[in-house]
DNA sequence: TAGGCCATCTGGTCCT
DNA sequence: AGGACCAGATGGCCTA
């Protein structure tokens, strides 16, 4: 028989996180996006796809338990007393990996807003997508280190038997495919391949 | 309204 | 076991 003095198992709720209890950061300005992402995807419909099954371990605590009525009277029966426990740590543990993996992409995004900050946008009202990010990053690293090139190749012509400049190139990048060895020399018009 | 972009959830895999 | 990473699915928002 199972202890009498409760039928609810010992319910930690969850933070609104999902996670454990640990708490949001709240340190990075880009955290506080998060939470307005977060309380606009908890009042969204589609969150509630993500409730599989019949047993909602946000819900109040509840127990498995069968009410089963004899001649002598009702007995209530425990039915699976681990099973709704085991359930609600593989929804607490999911709801953690989820926090993690929003943390995770979090990151991501401040990485690519890092990396539009240092790269030229001819339309500095536009936000770069993410693969326009990669993409000018890729054509600028490129244009940089051709810019440098040539500048070691210019110090060194000037001492004897040095070699030629490389002859003048005119040729564009190819966007969205493999690397272009020979970028052009504005990455600004590297964008406009892009579109 | 279709398409692009994005955030989020989710399950799988690998690593510590 | 738990965390990091990844890819697929899904739905919302925005723009042409």
């Amino acid at each position: 028989m199972p202890p009498s003095k409760s039928l609810f198992a010992p319910f930690v709720p969850l933070d609104q996180e999902g996670g454990v209890g640990t708490g949001a950061p709240v340190a990075l300005h880009a955290d506080l996006h998060a939470l307005l992402q977060r309380s606009r995807t908890q009042e969204r419909p589609g969150a509630e796809r993500t409730r599989r099954g019949g047993c909602d371990h946000r819900d109040p605590p509840c127990a498995i338990v069968e009410l089963r009525l004899g001649p002598t009277g009702g007995a209530l029966h425990y039915l699976q007393p681990d099973k709704c426990a085991l359930e609600r740590a593989q929804r607490r543990r999911r709801l953690a990996a989820n926090a993690r993996e929003r943390r995770r992409m979090l990151g991501l995004n401040i990485a690519f807003d890092r990396l539009r900050s240092v790269i030229p946008n001819l339309e500095s009202d536009k936000k770069l997508s993410k693969s326009e990010t990669l993409q000018m990053a890729q054509i600028y690293i490129s244009t940089l280190s051709e810019l440098l090139e040539e500048g070691a190749c210019g110090a060194s012509e000037r001492s004897p038997g040095a070699t030629p400049p490389p002859p003048p190139r005119g040729t564009k990048p190819l966007s969205g495919e493999t690397p272009e060895p020979e970028p052009e020399r504005e990455p600004k018009s590297g964008a406009e391949d892009l579109r």
